[in-house]
RNA sequence: GGACGGGUGGGUGAGUGGCUAAAACCAGCAGACUGUAAAUCUGCCGCUCCUUGCGGGCUACGGAGGUUCGAAUCCUCCCCCGUCCA
């Protein structure tokens, strides 16, 4: 049971990577008597620093950032995670009466915030295996075939060739005995006691790339290459799930001789690049927010949202 | 100067007479995505017209000619690039 909170704002801060989301959470924080909770699956990882472009302490002008440096190397951060994780930190920020700042790079986690989850069976890596073993037993299309006896609604759904969303959606059919489709239309539970406002960062696609790639060279600069090397070298597995981020896996190519240094820049700012288009993709689908088309860095940008965001909360 | 090899759409690169606006891959663009999401996947990708169709027209495989019903594919000359010999 739900016990009745009052409804409190909570700023969600969205936008491609470098599109400045950090520095003009801080700089709200900072005005409104918030902290920042990091929606973003790759910050939630110790030591991931330089690559996942966290805030480093001088950036965060003494504000709390949340949601960060939770996870080892070898755990695997999911949406479902996430929420249990975001809601924790959103209690505490009630209790002290802070505005939570969410600064957000990864759409499906806010989403799985703010609309809920279907409530399914969380991932079986057991039965992973086993679908990816009779998988490679049978020809081209199978898993895809699978679902189609499953569950044939939610079959059309899913491309023939897009194996990672087969295997969960067969996974959810199997455990929960019920067709995904069918639990999908059951009600989730939407976030309770919050009200969201959205403000949307949307540089102009040249001016961001033009920022991805001066990113990448900085953080090159800065040590990136060491952080990785430093990473492997304190045990981490090389596999483990943060070395497949954009620019770990590069770099970590680099350190075992596969790729040149600047190969790997070349194909970290291509990879980021693309990255930030589908969260563009992503965004623009998002529902009620409110768009500056700019970097959050940007004075007017900062003005333009607090104002905004003073006129949404007298209401 | 001579001998070979090669010049294909934004890039790499298949293609040796019709099924080729031209494979594949990359880049690019658009999109999907309810527990891997910095992931995964889908569509488009010479120009243009419309009655948006397995539709019409135009342009295209270094250049110019030629052979052929038909040429990126064959022939001739020219221009470039690479390797080797002088």
């Amino acid at each position: 049971m739900n016990q009745e909170k009052p409804l409190l704002p909570l700023v969600a801060i969205v936008g491609p990577t470098a599109a400045g989301k950090s520095t003009l959470a801080a700089w709200l924080a900072e005005r409104l008597g918030g902290e920042v909770v990091a929606c973003d699956s790759t910050q939630l990882y110790r030591g991931f620093d330089i690559g996942t472009a966290k805030p480093m302490v001088a950036e965060r002008r003494g504000i709390p950032h949340h949601l960060i440096d939770l996870l080892e190397p070898g755990e695997t951060s999911t949406a479902g995670g996430y929420r249990e994780l975001a809601i924790a930190a959103l209690d505490d920020l009630r209790r002290r009466a802070r505005i939570p700042i969410l600064t957000v790079g990864t759409g499906l986690y806010l989403r799985a915030l703010l609309e809920g989850l279907a409530d399914v069976p969380q991932r079986s890596e057991e039965l992973r295996d086993r679908l990816r073993a009779s998988r490679e037993a049978h020809s081209a299309g199978y898993l895809h075939r699978v679902l189609q006896r499953l569950d044939p609604e939610a079959a059309r759904k899913i491309a023939a060739g897009d194996e990672q969303k087969l295997i969960r959606a067969i996974e959810i059919c199997l455990l929960s005995r019920r067709p995904l489709s069918e639990v999908h239309r059951s009600e989730r539970a939407p976030l309770q006691g919050w009200h969201a406002v959205k403000i949307g960062l949307n540089p102009a696609r040249e001016a961001l790339y033009a920022r991805i790639h001066a990113r990448t060279e900085a953080m090159l600069q800065h040590g990136w290459l060491d952080e990785v090397r430093a990473l492997l070298a304190s045990g981490a597995a090389e596999d483990a799930k943060p070395f497949g981020f954009i620019g770990y896996r590069e770099l970590r190519s680099v350190l075992r001789g596969e790729m040149k240094i600047v190969d790997a820049r070349a194909a970290i700012q291509q990879a980021t690049r693309r990255y930030a288009k589908r969260q563009q993709t992503w965004f623009r689908r998002e529902s009620g927010v409110h768009w500056c088309a700019g970097f959050g860095d940007d004075p007017a940008v900062q003005q333009q949202s607090l104002a905004w965001l003073r006129e949404q909360q007298l209401r």
